[in-house]
DNA sequence: CTTGACTCTGTACCTAGGTACAGGGTCTAT
DNA sequence: ATAGACCCTGTACCTAGGTACAGAGTCAAG
């Protein structure tokens, strides 16, 4: 039976060990079950549910928001239509985020075109920009 | 003398006094003269201040950055390249950030694209796709 | 002269996602 | 049988930017 300590699985799935600890505390993912010892004993599955939590965090996903797809994932009666949805809010998420990001870049440019970078401090464009202003 | 307690300035400024005191133990701004019975008395500048520092965070400055941009301006020496060799900094960042998420959004786009939406969890191509792949 | 609104300091708490001990127990190799 | 590497729990700490008390002092109005 090929079991896996708490170590093993860290290694393999290219995490720290109290990574997983805090993912149990926080019901990503199952208490594992113990050795006489108290160890924890891991599945070979263990390996893949970590790298899902890791992957679906790279595509942006909070870990409160994937506890929500792995149980999506655990629930029979779920139908694909539910993680399409948050996939498709997540990308919402990511246009808002861009649209603030180009607001702020086009008042920054703004300001710096105002700017020779020459002048005394006293006298700078940028700063007083910002002083004076709404950064809207 | 128009002084200002630190209810004043909070009000005027649109922040809370906490977050005054806050910014003082910060240092980003001067600790203010105090009354016989220790109340802080402001300047009417510290307004302009205050509203300095929520502009400069507006356009996405941290506070440590915002020190730097403020005892930039004090520094008489300084000269106005350096601000806006800040200023410039912070829009590769912006760019950087918006690669990010320009490349998790193809990413996503891409999942979605391949879910009809209909079928049962189990066959979740979102899903089983974070399972397996790296999402590079 | 008391009540309510304000201020003071110091410290704890919050989110998110962990990381780092301390003080123990266990397992493996020699 | 003992050293070193591992594991356990519990708690504190980290960044960033604040927010929220507690317990005490102060100020203005009626």
């Amino acid at each position: 039976m090929p079991e896996l300590t708490i170590g093993e699985v860290a290694k393999r799935a290219g995490v720290h060990v109290e990574t997983l600890r805090y993912y149990e505390r926080r019901g990503l993912i199952e208490e594992p079950p113990r050795t006489p010892s108290n160890y924890r004993m891991y599945p070979v599955e263990s390996i893949r549910r970590i790298r899902f939590i890791k992957r679906a965090q790279e595509l942006g996903f909070s870990l409160e928001e994937i506890a929500g797809l792995l149980s999506l994932r655990a629930a029979p009666k779920a139908h694909c239509g539910a993680v399409r949805q948050r996939a498709e809010a997540k990308i919402d998420d990511i246009d808002e985020k861009m649209r603030d990001l180009r607001r702020i870049k086009k008042a920054l440019s703004g300001l710096i075109a105002q700017c020779s970078g020459r002048g005394p401090i006293r006298e700078c464009p940028i700063l007083e920009a910002i002083d004076e202003d709404a950064a809207e």
